[in-house]
DNA sequence: ATATTATATAACTAAATGGATATGTTCGAT
DNA sequence: ATCGAACATATCCATTTAGTTATATAATAT
């Protein structure tokens, strides 16, 4: 799987509640899929699609116990998706600081031509 | 926006390489509607619906500039997205020191075995 | 006024998503 | 051997997504 196409799949996975309620649970430990469907209003059909989902995003793997399949989180592509978001967190703030370094500045200038225009200092 | 939705769109906006692109693009600064269409192998149309659905989730903002649509990110959002990635990996970290720990004891049960069996350490 | 540039909207299509119900399959228990 | 529990798969449906081409709108340039 292509990075990118790993990030695609591992977004697409949190993009949707259940499915990252799903994920909040699992990293508390281990659970069998009755146990995941339990809190939701949800056929059990469609949460073994959601982890169905989740498996081939890599996001989940299961193991066998007798009839249970319990499922247990993969932090891997999880960590990849956190670190793109990370990466750009930096630029994200960078930007923040250039924005707010400009509001400053505009708000001095508007404040040197109020001072200027009224001889005094009326705050603001 | 609940809490909830606003991360689905959020993660929905960030499960699509192109979209994944342009923010990373806009976290250099801001972009007309042409100079991000530019990369791609794809419609204009295309690359607007891409920022439509960015917009409505709202990764970006649009201002005027003459015909000029520039486009700028609003991290919010992704401050949000980081954020629940970043609370559940203590999660996820947490579950792999413990995996570690499970596994360093079975293998000293393992060894201690051995020694009992054989009277002596053989290493490993 | 009209042409050009930048962008948006409409209408259409194919594929993916998220759910339902119904039915298989697998494994332990009786 | 059969029953029940746990789970998967099949089929169906409505909605959303991601792209297309064609057309409309907005602002500038001539």
């Amino acid at each position: 799987m292509t990075p990118a196409s790993q990030l695609d799949a591992t977004f697409t996975a949190l993009a949707d509640p259940t499915r990252r309620a799903i994920l909040a649970r699992l990293a508390l430990g281990e659970a069998s899929v009755t146990e995941l469907a339990q809190p939701f209003a949800m056929s059990q059909p469609a949460i073994s699609k959601h982890l169905k989902m989740l498996e081939r995003a890599g996001l989940i793997s299961r193991g066998r116990d007798a009839q249970r399949r319990p499922c247990r989180l993969e932090a891997q592509p999880l960590a990849e998706a956190n670190d793109w978001l990370e990466r750009y967190r930096q630029l994200w703030e960078a930007n923040f600081q250039r924005l707010d370094a400009l509001l400053d500045e505009m708000k001095a200038q508007a404040k040197a031509v109020t001072d200027k225009n009224q001889g005094k200092n009326q705050g603001e």
